[in-house]
DNA sequence: TCCAAATTCCTACCGCGGGTACAGTACCAT
DNA sequence: ATGGTACTGTACCCGCGGTAGGAATTTGGA
């Protein structure tokens, strides 16, 4: 890796664990070229602006997000085969994996900039709405395959029901972030997943 | 009202639809005086800080959500004498509610406070949790009825699915914000519906 | 080995926003 | 008339994002 990309991996680590532990706002430039150990030129040199920086940290959690689902499903294919077993599967690791976070997972990346609207410009959202797309993406794959096999047990829309898994988690933190309970989000997750069973379990 | 009283609601009028319009620390002080026709001493005579100015709007926000969640629950029981007929009117109305939000609601302020969290302290965050609790309470009496009546398919946690009402509510204006989608809020709470339709519905 | 480009540093500065300090004033009720 | 309540006015501080522009250093390539 050349020089400069090293700096710059050292200015996104820092900012992310910074970030992720008092919210970006909350994190100076100030701060961040004092804890990589360069000066703020430098920072600018690496960074236009702040935007510049949330950008990158926001391309970057996704790509990793999108990994995680990716495993997550890969995993829950191996273990079934029927359809419905998979996804049921799928979210119980799912909230497993939320709960599991320390401190309630830090907080999804996409809803913080969705609520600070005006520190983000049209790139920033446009990155979001693509990582949003993708879950949908995904999911949907998902619920397609089960109704290959189970006639859904209500009129539903795939992709809105696809839409839903984001949702639920993204309420669910609120919601935990707002109640100080961090189980909150799982116990959301296990709903969602009591829907998919008694929605696509024959009668 | 008194003098004082009345330059206070002024201070909140103004700084509540600039708050929706452009979020809460887009909107400057110098910028809430400047329209609410007083100077810089004269807001800090009424409010601690930036602060107290939210805890202000924050508790005066959700009077008013609880009394329209009241008012719809109330709807409900008026238009159906079953339970369940009463929640799935209940969600009904509220999705219609929400899609009737001109611009797509102006974003949950439970959800704003929650995402910057800094901004704001403990105070801002009591009240929050109390609102909050206030919407299990109401919901979690609505599926209390319907137990009542007609056994659940699954096994699941009254409080957790009174919960989910609002997180689906949070996590669908995230959604709906993040794909610019004002539609999809309405469409979740929707899908909400369709689980308690499932849910109770005797086979 | 030398040059140019890339990278980093240094210093000084600007404007905005939240917030403080404090003196003075207008109005109203007892 | 007096004392609280509700302001006005002015001047100031600090942190933060960001800019300006030059100097130094490092690095790869001809």
């Amino acid at each position: 890796m050349a020089r400069g990309q090293e700096t710059r991996k050292r200015i996104l680590d820092v900012a992310q664990s910074a970030v992720l532990a008092k919210g970006f706002d909350a994190t100076s430039i100030d701060e961040i070229v004092a804890n990589a150990e360069l000066t703020k030129s430098g920072f600018f040199y690496h960074f236009r602006d702040k935007n510049a920086l949330a950008l990158a940290l926001i391309e970057r959690h996704i790509e990793i997000e999108d990994q995680l689902f990716d495993e997550l499903l890969q995993r829950a294919r191996d273990l079934a085969e029927d359809p419905l077993q998979r996804a049921l599967i799928a979210l119980k690791l799912l909230a497993e994996l939320i709960d599991d976070m320390p401190n309630g997972h830090p907080g999804c990346v996409v809803a913080t900039a969705v609520y600070q609207d005006r520190l983000f410009d049209r790139e920033v959202r446009e990155a979001n709405r693509r990582a949003v797309l993708g879950w949908r993406r995904r999911f949907r794959a998902m619920f397609d395959d089960i109704v290959a096999v189970y006639p859904a047990q209500d009129d539903v829309d795939l992709d809105s029901l696809a839409d839903m898994v984001s949702s639920v988690i993204e309420g669910g933190i609120v919601m935990a972030r707002a109640l100080a309970e961090p189980s909150v989000t799982a116990q959301q997750i296990l709903l969602l997943r009591s829907y998919v069973k008694v929605l696509f379990s024959p009668r």
